[in-house]
DNA sequence: ACTAGAATACTTGTATACAAGTTGAAGTTT
DNA sequence: AAACTTCAACTTGTATACAAGTATTCTAGT
């Protein structure tokens, strides 16, 4: 068996060791509740069951209990998924992290800043056209990490890293509900980026708040839903086919 | 040769696996620039110098280079170190952080978090009274550590997390170096926390975060300080004997 | 002197083996 | 029947072996 069963054509992953392979397999099963919580597994089990050794498996599990998606014991591995308050919590710190970062932004030169915005903005665009919604989901969230590394904060970035790959999997799995339920919504996302690069272009605190308030509670509410409703999370997970 | 010479006293430490005690002892070794930024690592030399597997040793690095001490690259393991603006910018995400937590402590009963932080200056005194140095930074540490974790707010648990190890090694180091040089600022430390503990039982927002800025300065002041003269830091280093 | 290229000595990633400790159930004793 | 023991099947932590890839050095040919 294939490990990326979750990442179906995505190169990028399938070259990536064993260890980082089974790490977003993992990562990806825990957070749209193919395992569930309380699951309880051992290193031992997964390896077999992806027919690999335990080296690897090892890897990929401290970088989950780090992520809070496992408890490791002393006997055994306690799943602990996500709930709807965790994702809630998530983007506290997203929030938190990109006021932050916004505020340090609007005394720096962003000229350079604000081209790249404008070319991820455009690769979104064509992502929709051929409707990739992988792609899409990376770009949305490239968009958000540039404008966070661009103030070159180790610590800050340190934090993303951290909360990124989780994100990652939430984006992903939301986008592949909305692109099978409603294409439409696409097209607001992309508004909604829009509108934080021209508030960063005018350089107006108020109306760069207000561009990532918009764009956070859209996110977030479908975010949301979408983790209320098992039935929706079942459609994202049958995006692999 | 033992792996913790940097924790020499500690049975926590020495009771636990070679993997953590290798970490710890790198972070350290890193912080204090007994090894120096740029310094080219590789997982053999290390098990080598150590005389231990590689396995613990991998496991060491990876944890490490989640709080960008390290970078592991294709061919071996090149140390970033702590700079006085990595300091900074630590002290950055500790201020979002509690500034977050404060606020949403101030609307939350928290009785008993008051009686658990009364207790643990207590028990910071009593180190001071008998000189014991590692456990006052300990208890400063927790200090802060439960006031934060009294939100039950998971991901802002797991940014501290994140970053408390770093923070142990910069308040012990630093403790160290003032246990040597002036046992006053000790009591000026407790006084710091007694203030923040006052203005959590008023509740009122702005005498704590008064008293959060005041003990941030100090502690903030003392570390970068330490780490602006590298006589000083090498005190610190002596302190292991 | 200088470049091409093979040999060598490294590097990490993965598999496997073993040790030590924990859990839980079966069986014995009281 | 209850408790105590023992044993078997697990668990993680560590050591070791091997594979594949990369940097470096040394040699051969010009």
């Amino acid at each position: 068996m294939s490990i990326t069963k979750y990442y179906p054509n995505s190169e990028a992953v399938s070259k990536s060791s064993i260890g980082k392979q089974l790490e977003m397999e993992l990562r990806i099963r825990i957070i749209s509740q193919d395992i569930l919580k309380d699951t309880v597994l051992s290193e031992n089990q997964i390896a077999n069951e992806y027919q690999i050794s335990r080296s690897p498996v090892r890897e990929a599990l401290r970088v989950l209990e780090k992520e809070k998606l496992l408890r490791l014991e002393r006997m055994g591995v306690v799943v602990m998924g996500i709930s709807e308050a965790d994702i809630e919590e998530i983007y506290d710190i997203r929030l938190l992290i990109e006021s932050f970062v916004v505020n340090r932004l609007l005394e720096l030169e962003n000229k350079e800043l604000l081209i790249e915005l404008n070319k991820i903005v455009e690769m979104m665009k064509v992502s929709i056209r051929y409707q990739d919604i992988d792609e899409f989901s990376k770009q949305d969230l490239k968009f958000h990490e540039t404008i966070i590394y661009s103030i070159h904060h180790q610590q800050i970035a340190m934090v993303w890293d951290q909360l990124k790959p989780v994100m990652e999997c939430l984006v992903i799995l939301s986008m592949r509900y909305r692109g099978i339920t409603n294409y439409d919504d696409f097209s607001r996302v992309i508004q909604n980026h829009q509108l934080i690069i021209q508030a960063l272009t005018e350089k107006k605190t108020d109306l760069v708040e207000a561009a990532f308030d918009k764009n956070f509670n859209d996110v977030q509410n479908k975010v949301e839903s979408l983790w209320t409703s098992s039935d929706m999370l079942k459609k994202a997970r049958d995006y692999i086919g």
